[in-house]
DNA sequence: GGCTTAGATATTTTT
DNA sequence: TATCTAAGCC
């Protein structure tokens, strides 16, 4: 039986900062902790400490992330210090916390428990089906630019209704009516979105005063996680909540907000101040993970950015070694370096792959280090990748259990109505639709009424649908279908009904027809069902909406495996964009594609306010790292399927040479490398033809043009070797990438300038040849 | 009514 | 480059 730990024992290896933080317990308390600065580990101590010492109850303590990785970290760590009791613990996200609030108060506010959250694929249709009953054109007005705007105005708590009262323009009004009648259909279909469920707890708790007593009595304390990426109207959540007993801890970090595209307001940290007056503030700036050259490098980036609540991260550890910074040729080269020095890194300083990210500004980024990983046999995790709910089949299968635990679920109904075909066609679909529409009811209750009248029931219809006969019969066969899966679930556990649904539906025959993709499909599905079991035997109305919610809220399942070993266990290099990367830290961080339009990203440049962001999201990277830096760009970079040539990143300039080594990764010193004299990119950047640069063996350069016999023209990627041993990787147009040893395979060098604009490696041919292949 | 194909189009970050 | 949509064909 775990014990809770004496008071001494847990405050004993805080630091004075830190004890600070832990023990002030009444009142509001503001911590702005810096990165590395024993953040969750404070918060977790003064979880143990209310519980502790204070004799706070643990279900009488809510703490809210703001990302599911948080969530568990935080619940793990406060279980561990908590012990006894600390399962009654309340630490979720944001979204986690409202939905829970609203399945149990939600009929407050005009929903049914087993509402529905509809995620950014569900918003999509819904907009699009608006769109094409006011008879707006789609592409006039994109589905995802209006969301975005209703998004805003859910966020400014604005109703339709204001929204119309001051509409200026022609799209003004198209975003108003679209509004409406979005707001309408998630009604009808008892349904919510991300922000809805922030809103509409908001509206809970401040329509409803014993609903806001129930919350305020049950929650003495409050803690929030990562406040600077909350929005106002997670804000105004949390400000209820605490209201009464202003026990509200808060902790943030305004250098490493970076969801403002989010609606995130970092601005929240500074109301914080005026909303609870009073209130203690304690500044976490000693770092326990990085050395001080990181620190500092990473200082040098963020000052930089203006309007700062300045803090200068100091350490107690070692100087360390210096920043790499390197450039490769295009991106697959920047794969091979990263990879090249990330192997190395086991042999010189003992740092083996689990400890080392690779972390970039784009998702799209990771294929090339897919790629090169594959290519090396060297295994990875892809963090966030393809989601396992996103499958089309995962989705689809979802799609019936959600018309089944929520048969308004009009979006999901309209994903599988006829999938896999049962002859009901587009056309019908509408009709149903505008029939449902003009009755607001949802549309399963006019199909199940075809269905009840079609089945001979002599009662006339209490809707009209105009449809043909065959329609009529084949969404009869649909209600029938849907009719029984509702009865079944009754007495299923969800996995069962999986079962159920997949032989039942036609779905399993139709994937069983699929030769080409049809067998993983049904593995994905048997997956689904597996991670359903995990529900099953809880009670059977609430599972499958207990499981549903989790697939919606919690979908970050973990990072994908890949490389050619399938052993789970094995050390894994992680691949990860930097906004995934918050919160977490690595021994070795290669931070890559640092150049103009990627780092800050091409959306950004324009916008100081943006531009500011990107620089967060930047100090974020550095910041992960404990032991080593490394910092990559490419010359030339192709971004869907163009290639271009790459400016480095304006905010390598930022970080002082003596943070730097210009140490080439290959063992080449490559001075004039070390960059970005802008003139000199700038110039590089316009110019065609090679770009200056080192010598690489043998008199072989990245970027020149050569020819072979049996494989025509070529670039040069890299060479490596000396003499005889010398290497030389070639891209030849149309045959892929060869390396060629240069003692069998004469290259002969083609004197020509213009060559490199115009490379572009074939993928498919990627991997490296048979060593047959390397003679002439 | 259903399927194939071509063509267009958009591409940041995620609860 | 990859996905999504619309139009055309069976």
């Amino acid at each position: 039986m775990p014990s809770i730990s004496s008071t001494e024992n847990l405050l004993a290896d805080l630091s004075d900062r830190q004890r600070e933080a832990v023990t002030h317990t009444d009142g509001p308390l503001l911590i702005v902790a810096g990165p590395g600065s024993g953040k969750t580990r404070v918060m977790a101590h003064r979880v143990a400490y209310l519980v502790g010492d204070k004799g706070v109850p643990p279900w009488k303590i809510l703490a809210v992330t703001f990302t599911n990785k948080a969530a568990r970290e935080l619940r793990e760590r406060c279980e561990r210090l908590v012990g006894v009791g600390s399962n009654k613990l309340q630490v979720r996200t944001f979204h986690g916390f409202c939905s829970r609030v609203l399945r149990a108060d939600g009929e407050k506010v005009a929903l049914k428990p087993e509402f529905t959250i509809y995620d950014a694929d569900d918003q999509a249709r819904v907009a699009r089906r608006i769109l094409d009953d006011l008879d707006v054109d789609p592409k006039q007005f994109p589905p995802r630019s209006l969301l975005s705007v209703i998004s805003d105005a859910k966020n400014n708590m604005r109703s339709p209704a204001q929204l119309s009262r001051r509409t200026e323009t022609y799209r003004d009004e198209i975003t108003a009516r679209v509004y409406e009648a979005y707001e309408g259909a998630l009604q009808r279909a008892n349904a919510v979105d991300f922000d809805d469920l922030l809103l509409k707890t908001f509206q809970l708790l401040e329509g409803h005063p014993e609903m806001l007593e129930k919350y305020q009595e049950r929650f003495e304390h409050l803690l929030v996680d990562e406040f600077q990426d909350t929005n106002a109207l997670q804000f105004q959540v949390a400000r209820l909540l605490a209201m009464k007993s202003r026990n509200i801890c808060v902790v943030g970090d305004p250098d490493q907000s970076i969801y403002s595209w989010r609606h995130a307001d970092p601005t929240n940290l500074t109301d914080f101040q005026s909303t609870f007056k009073n209130a203690k503030i304690v500044t976490l700036d000693q770092s326990y993970r990085s050395t001080q050259i990181i620190l500092e490098a990473a200082d040098s980036v963020i000052s930089n950015n203006d309007g700062r609540m300045k803090k200068t991260l100091w350490t107690e550890n070692s100087r360390g070694t210096r920043i790499t910074v390197a450039e490769a040729y295009n991106e697959a080269e920047e794969a091979s370096l990263v990879l090249k020095a990330a192997t190395d890194l086991k042999s010189k300083d003992g740092i083996g792959r689990n400890e080392v990210a690779i972390m970039y500004r784009v998702n799209a980024q990771s294929r090339a280090f897919e790629v090169a990983c594959n290519r090396e046999g060297i295994p990875y995790r892809l963090v966030g990748g393809i989601k396992f709910y996103d499958r089309k089949e995962v989705k689809d299968i979802l799609s019936f259990l959600r018309v089944v635990s929520n048969p308004a679920d009009d979006a999901a109904l309209e994903r599988i109505i006829n999938v896999p075909a049962r002859g009901i066609s587009a056309r019908s679909v509408a009709e149903l639709r505008r029939v449902a529409i003009a009755n607001n009811v949802p549309a399963l209750d006019v199909i199940l009424d075809i269905t009840r009248v079609n089945s001979g029931d002599e009662d006339p219809p209490t809707y009209y649908a105009e449809l043909n006969t065959r329609a009529i019969n084949s969404v009869t066969a649909f209600g029938d279908m849907i009719t029984r899966f509702i009865e079944q679930s009754l007495a299923l556990d969800t996995n069962e009904l999986i079962d159920l649904i997949v032989e039942r539906s036609g779905y399993g025959a139709m994937l069983r027809e699929d030769k080409e993709r049809g067998e993983e499909r049904m593995e994905n599905l048997q997956e689904l069902k597996a991670s359903a079991e995990q529900f099953a035997g809880s009670e059977e109305r609430g599972q499958l909406t207990e499981f549903l919610e989790n697939v919606a809220l919690v979908s970050d399942v973990d990072g994908l495996q890949g490389g050619d070993s399938s052993d789970v266990d094995e050390e894994a290099i992680t691949l990860i964009t930097l906004h995934q990367a918050k919160g977490l830290e690595y021994d070795a961080v290669f931070l890559v594609g640092l150049e103009e339009g990627m780092l800050p990203h091409s959306r950004s440049v324009d916008d100081p306010t943006q531009l500011q962001e990107e620089r967060r999201l930047l100090y974020v990277g550095m910041t992960r790292a404990r032991k080593r830096l490394y910092m990559f760009r490419a010359f030339q970079r192709s971004f869907r399927g163009q290639s271009g040539s790459q400016m480095a990143s304006r905010f390598l300039l930022e970080i002082p040479d003596s943070l730097v080594t210009t140490r080439d990764i290959r063992g080449h010193d490559r001075v004039a490398d070390r960059m970005p004299d802008p003139m000199w990119t700038k110039r590089m950047a316009s110019t065609p033809g090679p770009r200056p640069t080192s010598k690489l063996n043998d008199g072989y350069t990245a970027g020149e043009k050569v020819r072979h016999k049996a494989f025509g023209e070529g670039v040069v990627v890299s060479s490596s070797g000396v003499g005889s041993d010398t290497q030389v990787t070639v891209a030849f147009s149309g045959q892929g990438i060869k390396r060629l040893m240069l003692s069998f395979a004469p290259l002969e060098k083609v004197v020509e300038e213009e060559s490199k604009q115009q490379f572009d490696p074939d993928e498919e041919t990627f991997e490296i040849q048979d060593p047959e292949l390397f003679a002439p």
